[in-house]
DNA sequence: GCAAAAGTGTTATTAATACACCCATGT
DNA sequence: ACATGGGTGTATTAATAACACTTTTGC
């Protein structure tokens, strides 16, 4: 593989990636942590090449970690600051990784690249967590769902992009209707009902969220779903094609 | 002044900006012509600095064009596909204006740069249209105001960058408090009714409209405006401070 | 006094929230 | 039978839209 700075990429432009996961009541997002000495997590990100769209950069990021396309995905802004460089990182990294990353492994042309200013475009993607297999990088240590609520501290801005995120997120479920790419196939409406408790972090009314939601005119009802408890089986729902 | 290929910009970045403004129940966008000959609209735009902002470059822009500061300003989406470039519209300009573009007008640097693809970070921009007197750059034949419905044919994706901004402006308009950006320092309820129903091109209903926006309770009352007109004097209002 | 337009109150409609009840399921 | 959780209907409240009336202004 070639530096990005041999790459033909459009220079000084990045694309970071927040991809929100839902499982067991939680909002979660894939952080990868980097294959370095020192604890460095970054959300996943990179480069648009010469001939590709920015919105084809961002699928091709996503498709690199979870394995999956067709995902939804949404820009949801632009992060411009001019003192927004990795500079304080590189150097930390370099010095935390001196075996690696002095002499042959970083030379100066690569380490301008990566230091110089980055206008970086912010997406966030829904994904159904039980369809990704989270992959690593070859600059990956590991990669891992963590709860938005309990992310670790990210290089540069990336904690304030997750945040951003979030919030653009909360924006736009009212008025679209993207909650169900978090969601499996099919699924309940006290799993829809909890997602939205989840993501807005308040409780809704059991009967009147049920109707709202089905007032919508977008899901399905399909067969019950027979879990072996003790009470009503619940219809299973699919979002109507 | 220098070519942008010789200035410290960030490469293949830029900055539009789509200008709006309020005036007799026209919502309108200032577009400058380009001083060369064939008819060239374009949307004021331009490129950042390396210790800049975009948001810094964006109301650098628009005091150019605008001759005003402290203007509310909102990024609202970027245009980043791999198609979009201004190799047509330069080829057609040069063919246009040989005599100024060949030779020492545009050499080839200049033209390579300027022909590359760009992302560009749309931000669209409201301001009191009295407070504006619009500035040519030495680049510009006229700049006018032209109604939104009327806009002339521009170069590039800029009428579709104009339809977005109209787009987000709406979007944004009810959860925020921005409309008054477009009005003078005082104006009648009148005129706010006028102005929202400009912007959203449907009608509202006097009385509950004056009810929705004095329950906002951002408006103060100020003395009776007297037209001369055979009929009661309306308030004027300003915004609280 | 009258026409024009502003201001405000009152009713009707609709949407959002709260409350209550019944139903299916496995032990 | 009964505890548990699912589904739905009704009442209450709040928000929105529709309707009607009064007031101010200059001629």
């Amino acid at each position: 593989m070639h530096h990005p700075s041999e790459q033909n990429y459009i220079q000084q432009l990045s694309i970071d990636c927040v991809i929100f996961g839902y499982h067991e009541k939680q909002l979660k997002v894939l952080v990868p942590k980097l294959d370095f000495n020192g604890d460095f997590w970054a959300v996943p990100g990179g480069f648009v090449y010469q001939n590709e769209d920015i919105d084809a950069a961002a699928n091709r990021i996503l498709q690199e970690r979870t394995g999956i396309s067709e995902i939804y995905l949404e820009q949801f802004y632009v992060f411009g600051k001019a003192a927004r460089n990795s500079l304080e990182f590189i150097d930390k990294l370099i010095s935390l990784n001196p075996e690696r990353l002095t002499g042959n492994g970083l030379n100066r042309k690569e380490y301008d690249w990566f230091t110089r200013r980055f206008v970086s475009v912010g997406y966030y993607a829904l994904v159904d967590i039980n369809k990704v297999t989270p992959q690593k990088t070859d600059l990956d240590e590991s990669i891992n769902w963590y709860n938005i609520k309990e992310l670790p501290g990210m290089i540069m801005d990336h904690n304030a992009i997750a945040a951003k995120a979030l919030d653009a997120l909360r924006l736009s479920l009212d008025e679209k209707l993207i909650a169900f790419n978090l969601l499996p196939e099919t699924f309940t409406m006290k799993e829809v009902q909890e997602l939205y408790e989840t993501i807005f972090d308040k409780p809704f009314a059991r009967n009147n969220f049920q109707k709202k939601i089905l007032d919508l005119n977008v899901l399905e009802r399909l067969d019950k779903k027979f879990t072996g408890a003790a009470n009503k089986a619940p219809f299973l729902y699919r979002i109507k094609k």
